[in-house]
DNA sequence: GTCTATATTACGATAGAC
DNA sequence: GTCTATCGTAATATAGAC
């Protein structure tokens, strides 16, 4: 599951990079089945050690756990935000936004499902850690796109719905596949966020009113 | 936290009461902390009785899960699907489900929390069965309305999009309050389900365009 | 830094008395 | 039907050799 860890001169490993390999492949475990459905086990035999190992590089299950999930965040965050820069009237760098998140959530699964996993988490202290480094630059930046072209809402809400409409279809898409009507185009990133873009511009009365 | 179990005349417990105290505890249980993270001693624990005693209810641990699914769906599906079959043109239907919804998501949080263990599972055979007893029916018929109020756009797109505006909101309650600009207000389902409804009817553009 | 070996606890599940 | 008692396994974590 993992390559082979590297060498110095002397032959030993190099602890920084058994460690980022750690957290490498703990990201891909605990997307695919959570904190509890994860053992220690089952991350060494992953990275290709012994659990023991796994103890000098991190004090217990929790700290590699929110590290896994730091490391993930922190390697994705910055190029999604990058596209927020974009030049353009409003709009524009709104359209920009959803097409890159969509795209972005659509190859990365891990992200996608580690955030799901991290939003039923119940602890008070680890929710508000992670929505100030991770959710509120987002969502900040959105709010402020949000209350350019949208001022006719309340900025929160409408903010949360653009949210809503990215992410919820790829929480969904697992058991949409088994829903009458469903074609595989539907999962096509670029497609969704052209439905997004078009329903938050004109919504269903589109052509129904005058 | 449950109240004792009712005897028979001989002083003998029902069976079947026996049953519906441990779904009802654990469906609590698993709401909070998913199927890895609730052990059969927890269960136990909430209903009252020994480990022991589960066993002779169910088989095993995933059975005993996946029956607790289905009693809270099967319980509160039925009250929404009868907000569907209200009268009126396509639109008053549209918000009254939404309206519905919502409010239903907010009060039963236990509702919302398994929803979102469920949307994890990646086992086939189990997110089959359980979109086709559950989220199937919803599905179609707010797909029907979808095709009646928003014919320009692709029926599952916009079916789920509807899901999404309602739902996905509820997900990130937790971590929404540490956002900033949240205030107590945004919780309000009423507040959201009118939020819902205005965007879905005329878009961001509703007054942006002459 | 990683190993072997193990302490300790928790888990799912069962046998058999009542 | 539920209990007591327990089996076998797997979990987190540590001690100490190398």
């Amino acid at each position: 599951m993992s390559s082979p860890p590297a060498k110095d001169a002397v032959g030993r490993a190099r602890p920084e990079e058994t460690r980022q390999r750690i957290l490498a492949c703990s990201v891909t475990l605990f997307a695919r089945s959570g904190f509890h459905g994860v053992s220690m086990r089952d991350v060494a035999a992953a990275v290709g050690v012994t659990p023991a190992a796994l103890y000098y590089h991190f004090p217990d299950k929790e700290q590699l756990y929110l590290a896994a999930v730091g490391y993930l965040f922190n390697d994705r965050i910055p190029a999604v935000l990058a596209g927020l820069a974009t030049e353009g009237d409003p709009w524009a760098r709104l359209e920009n936004f959803i097409g890159t998140l969509t795209t972005l959530i659509a190859a990365e699964r891990d992200f996608q499902r580690l955030m799901q996993w991290v939003l039923l988490d119940t602890d008070d202290a680890r929710s508000q850690k992670l929505t100030d480094n991770v959710f509120e630059p987002f969502f900040v930046a959105i709010t402020s796109l949000a209350a350019d072209v949208g001022d006719q809402y309340d900025a929160h809400h409408l903010t949360m719905s653009i949210f809503s409409l990215i992410a919820f279809p790829f929480e969904c898409a697992h058991v949409a596949r088994f829903l009458p009507g469903f074609r595989s185009p539907h999962e096509q990133p670029q497609l969704l966020a052209k439905h997004i873009v078009a329903l938050l511009r004109h919504g269903i009365f589109q052509k129904s009113v005058p």
